[in-house]
DNA sequence: CGCACATCCTGTGTGC
DNA sequence: TGCACACAGGATGTGC
């Protein structure tokens, strides 16, 4: 679930929390988190590290150290907890019960961040350089940065033969956009998921670039009001339903048109569009 | 190279 | 009501 808003949301709200901070030590609590890398390596290139900056590109957060970097994935369900002190953290932490599922810990000089995910799909890395880590390196144009234009995009499309919902979910080429967010992308432009990425005209194009874009501001807004409150274990984004128009709206009235919103399975996934006002 | 498909997980929703 | 099972999701790896 978390896409780009989402995670620029989380990328915003932690920086006040670790900038500067020292990691004084990593707690890997369930080994699956740092898979198939060792938790002694992660260790060993975290601890003692103080943290630079919290960066952001696609769908990936990373810490940049003093050396190495911390990459962090959430996936479906990972998102990262605050604690003030190791003893509020106990207070919540039952391993054996009902309470706080955590997976790994960065201890800090001050307060302690964790990072959860109850379906383990989610990961914590580490590497020498951002160059070192190939899913970093092989991202395309983060759909969020200036360098994402309507000229870049186009280009982008014009060398892709697959259908436009696929051609979008694929974060080589243009970084950041899930599920939801391509298929709002398209109900917006008014562009049927099924047709060719090549196949587009120019202001078409420029359209759906265009949709992007707002689509995507619009969500981090949502996501920004309220912020994401670590230090509820529960803390989810909130009224994200409420934006979106063809999402997991499967037989729901188009807000355009009024068409019922079709689903129809694109690349092994969910793909929801208006077969009416989409062309 | 590009594409299709399986895989990893587990909470949630559906059907019987 | 209770149980069984399919499904959802993003990235990666395998095979064609």
């Amino acid at each position: 679930m978390p896409e780009l808003p989402e995670v620029e949301a989380v990328a915003r709200t932690l920086r006040p929390l670790v900038e500067r901070r020292k990691i004084r030590c990593v707690h890997v609590i369930h080994a699956i988190a740092t898979k198939p890398q060792s938790s002694s390596y992660v260790r060993r290139i975290a601890e003692g590290q103080r943290i630079q900056s919290v960066q952001r590109r696609g769908k990936y957060l990373w810490l940049q150290l003093t050396q190495g970097i911390v990459t962090l994935h959430f996936k479906l369900d990972g998102r990262l907890l605050w604690f003030p002190s190791a003893k509020e953290m106990a207070e919540v932490e039952n391993p054996h019960g009902s309470g706080v599922h955590l997976d790994v810990v960065f201890e800090l000089d001050k307060g302690l961040l964790g990072f959860a995910d109850r379906r383990h799909f989610g990961r914590v890395h580490v590497w020498a350089s951002e160059a070192a880590c190939p899913a970093l390196a092989g991202l395309g144009l983060d759909a969020m940065s200036r360098d994402f234009t309507a000229a870049r995009f186009a280009e982008l499309l014009e060398g892709s033969k697959r259908p436009l919902k696929e051609f979008l979910l694929d974060q080589k080429r243009v970084a950041g956009i899930g599920n939801i967010y391509s298929c709002e992308s398209l109900w917006h432009g008014r562009l049927d998921p099924r047709r060719r990425a090549d196949s587009l005209k120019s202001a078409e194009a420029h359209r759906l670039h265009k949709a992007i874009v707002s689509v995507l501001a619009r969500a981090l807004e949502c996501c920004l009001h309220p912020p994401p409150d670590f230090r509820d274990p529960e803390w989810w984004f909130q009224g994200l339903e409420d934006i979106l128009r063809a999402y997991d709206r499967e037989g729901k009235p188009c807000r355009r048109c009024g068409e019922p919103i079709r689903r129809i399975a694109q690349g092994g996934r969910s793909t929801y569009f208006c077969a009416y006002c989409q062309k």
